[in-house]
DNA sequence: AACAGTTTTGCACACGATTTCAATCTAGGG
DNA sequence: CCCTAGATTGAAATCGTGTGCAAAACTGTT
């Protein structure tokens, strides 16, 4: 049995379908073409022979040709983040619906491993990646990735990392002034003087800028300066921290974390074990309005990056972006807003 | 300049680098081989140069005649849910430091949808495929995709959906027993008697399975048998209808939930809005251990499926299936313990 | 220096699709 | 019935890589 189209391959191939159905193999694919000229008739005949067969479009070969590979990467550093996969959650979704696959790799925090994880990507062709990653510098991204554009995350209200930011890259723009006046007002007009600002992973763009702007607001408000407690996102460590700045260092008024997992840990560092009340005793504000930030025990006021207006601001960049590679650079803009729930007032 | 060497394409390949380093396109490809055999001055000088044009090998033609595209597809339900995204990341990581990258698909509740999915996703050739939807069942997987053999996760304590089980599946078994005995008697020793059962997503097998066993053994105990309260694994769920449960319902001593998060949700309801106290009025035991089960506002006491371990069982399952393709149906093997913190005694 | 045995090399083909281009078919008006 | 514009068709080239096979180069032994 050397006849190709009796060898019974794994998979079927384009080749099978058109010995099947008595065409050409250019006429299969034609019929998987939306936009390729058949006649209507012939396309359902090859296409219900294609269902008999268990026929897909070879991605890999179509890839090939075509130089789309319908893959997007995300490179993500901790999935199991909650703000991360509820962003992995949405963007896959959404890719989903335009037809790409996402193809999912995680950093470690080890710095070194970027180029490597890159060069391995590469491999893959993605279309277009999208790195949530703190330590993947958009620059290190352009200079690996040949063909992709990098979106390049920016917080304009502040010029934190913009030397970064090149012409060259495509931007989404987060404004965060808007949900931080919003927030610090709300805990001052219930009485809190005195701030700490507990921060995240010190390396991340997002931290240094919110940091940035809740002190500016706090001083322009003509309150003292915050005291800084150092954190990383995750909520042990903002349980401890929080410990020690009430032990041993200068009890606060309010907290204002750098992300919602970090407020669940302040929280419960202040309710369980040092027997404050929240919000009565201590104001606690978080960041991201995650899933969990509405639960009950916690019922957290924080400052909302909205998902889908983000998602839908990313999907349009990289959409564009595909259809025309050549373009100038674009840029999208979101804002921030608080979301008043019941560790404040 | 329609020399090839010379045209600036977006990518680099394999001829440039032959041409630039002055040897033959198949050293090239022998370089990036570990295995192939090449004088060790010659592979040196290759990567050297291949580093310089910021070569790597184009996976999809790779792939294409080497029949390995080192994608594993997973599909998810909602990669959002704290048990997916953590176990989405075990395997991320474990697959990464194997060599491969995860190919990621959300399904909607909607099981119509599955085999359009399933076709596309069979279209990038995946070595294998994990589904973790409910919906997506393995005879379906098998049908479709016609290289990978599907893991089954079966749980054979109890007979639940044994049909769906050829022998020529892999099987992933979770042993629950244990775990589940290990919470009722827990319970039932701090004065237990009147027990529900928070359920999930009706669907779910594993669910099925975990009633199942929940009712054996506390039918073996004397105790009167469980109510039973439809959730669907989410937190406002669970918050409603053990409201409901205990408004309109007969109250309990004890909720056994089908997952964490529908115990955080039950926990809050009892806590906030009936004024009852976990575990004095009420005890409460979840199923999972995922991280946010010992914040602190929860300390959730619940049975626990080791991540890391399921996650290297799934590993080997794999590895070994891709390394020899037609070798009997392998299992593995998982078993589930209690974790005590702070919701039963 | 000749020989056998091993390592290294490169040609040519295969993988599974898309796309150009010239040839063929179809429809409709004169 | 003929002619032309437009719609379909299929042969051949192409994408970037791995591999079988025969030839060439190298190794060390007598």
């Amino acid at each position: 049995m050397s006849d190709p189209a009796t060898r019974n391959r794994s998979r079927a191939t384009a080749d099978m379908v058109a010995r099947t159905a008595n065409v050409s193999r250019v006429a299969v694919s034609r019929a998987f073409n939306p936009h390729a000229s058949i006649k209507p008739e012939k396309r359902d005949l090859i296409l219900k022979v294609a269902q008999e067969l268990n026929y897909t479009p070879d991605m890999a070969a179509r890839s090939m040709v075509t130089g789309r590979s319908h893959l997007v990467g995300i490179i993500v550093p901790d999935v199991s983040g909650p703000w991360e996969s509820q962003e992995l959650d949405a963007m896959t979704t959404a890719l989903q619906a335009e037809g790409f696959a996402t193809l999912l790799f995680r950093t470690r925090d080890d710095l070194s491993l970027d180029e490597t994880l890159l060069t391995y990507m590469k491999g893959f062709n993605p279309d277009s990646v999208i790195a949530y990653a703190e330590n993947v510098r958009p620059t290190t991204l352009a200079r690996v990735l040949d063909r992709a554009v990098p979106i390049y995350i920016g917080y304009p209200d502040e010029d934190v990392g913009e030397e970064e930011a090149a012409p060259l890259f495509d931007r989404l723009d987060v404004l965060q002034r808007e949900g931080i006046e919003q927030a610090v007002a709300l805990m001052q007009g219930y009485g809190a003087r005195r701030f700490a600002f507990l921060a995240g992973k010190s390396n991340s763009l997002a931290t240094q800028s919110r940091e940035h702007m809740v002190r500016k607001v706090i001083a322009e408000r003509g309150l003292p300066p915050p005291i800084r407690i150092q954190g990383d996102y995750m909520y042990d460590t903002a349980y401890r921290e929080t410990l020690n700045q009430f032990r041993l260092g200068e009890p606060v008024d309010a907290i204002f974390a750098a992300n919602d997992v970090g407020a669940f840990g302040a929280i419960d560092a202040l309710r369980t074990e040092l027997g404050l009340r929240v919000p009565q005793d201590v104001k606690v504000v978080g960041f991201d309005d995650i899933h969990q930030s509405h639960w009950k025990s916690y019922n957290l006021t924080t400052v909302k990056l909205d998902l889908a207006e983000r998602t839908q601001a990313l999907m349009r960049l990289i959409l564009r972006r595909l259809k025309n590679p050549t373009s100038p650079s674009l840029t999208e803009t979101v804002s921030t807003r608080l979301v008043v729930r019941g560790t404040v007032g």
